[in-house]
DNA sequence: ATGCCACGAATATCGTGA
């Protein structure tokens, strides 16, 4: 089973993307953010004729998040519960057996700001809820724009903006892996300089200016199967991108 | 310091967020 994530920076300007896509890769779950639609404009018709199902959680111009799945898709959780946001940017799902969490993680905007307060606050929100989600569903996936870059090498030697390679952000990723989880893409040998976003200036994809800031995490129950992750810059690479690339789980077993 | 992009309000550009 192939799982993937993807920030699509607007599902409707990308929807092309996504088919084709889906099509060439043949993944079996793909996790979704920033849809940038609220759900009664979900492309629906358009990703069932590609041959999945798909749950969401939108709204009006901002975040939004969605699981596409080739098989059933089961116990759908939007939010994380209890924790009272107007944000929508979690959705929460079964699929074969598998707990999927996605996830779009607040930017922060500027260390210090309001908004970095809200990110660590959500932050610690998702850790206690994960707490508990991991003790219910062994086998679980966080995937998701986590918009932390959790080592140096995740980040580009030009990145000088504290937001996303900070402190407590770094702590808060490394909170999650306490939970039990792995980064899949740690598991495998990877080139140098790997990022999954690239600032859409200064021809930073071209330089390879970028960020690893797009994860999946796997619970230990589940680490033995993980067979690659990859990220796939190919759709970064077509006309009017998006400015992050999807990577992909292989589980298998 | 910044060049991009998407969106909405408004109807040309501009503010917001990323």
């Amino acid at each position: 089973m192939k799982i993937a994530t993807w920030n699509v920076n607007s599902l409707k300007v990308r929807l092309p993307h996504l088919l084709d896509w889906l099509a060439a890769t043949q993944v079996d779950v793909v996790c979704l953010q920033e849809l940038k639609c609220e759900d009664k404009s979900f492309p629906l018709a358009e990703i069932e004729a590609a041959g999945y199902r798909a749950v969401f959680n939108g709204q009006k111009t901002y975040n939004g998040v969605a699981i596409l799945s080739r098989s059933e898709i089961t116990d759908v959780v939007r939010n994380i519960p209890g924790f009272d946001d107007e944000q929508r940017r979690i959705i929460a799902a079964t699929v074969n057996g598998v707990r999927v969490v996605c996830g779009y993680f607040p930017n922060g905007q500027a260390v210090g700001s309001e908004k970095f307060e809200y990110k660590l606050r959500w932050l610690t929100a998702l850790t206690d809820w994960l707490r508990a989600e991991m003790a219910v569903h062994a086998k679980l996936v966080l995937a998701g724009d986590y918009n932390v870059a959790p080592e140096d090498r995740d980040a580009t030697p030009e990145w000088h903006d504290e937001i996303h390679v900070s402190v407590p952000e770094r702590e808060a990723f490394r909170a999650l892996l306490a939970l039990g989880m792995t980064d899949a893409f740690r598991m495998f040998d990877q080139a140098e300089k790997s990022y999954s976003w690239w600032d859409y200036r200064m021809m930073a994809f071209r330089r390879n200016v970028g960020l690893r800031i797009d994860h999946l995490l796997v619970t230990d129950a589940l680490k033995g199967e993980v067979k690659s992750c990859v990220i796939d810059k190919a759709p970064r690479k077509l006309e009017r991108p998006s400015d992050h690339a999807p990577v992909i789980v292989e589980l298998g077993g």
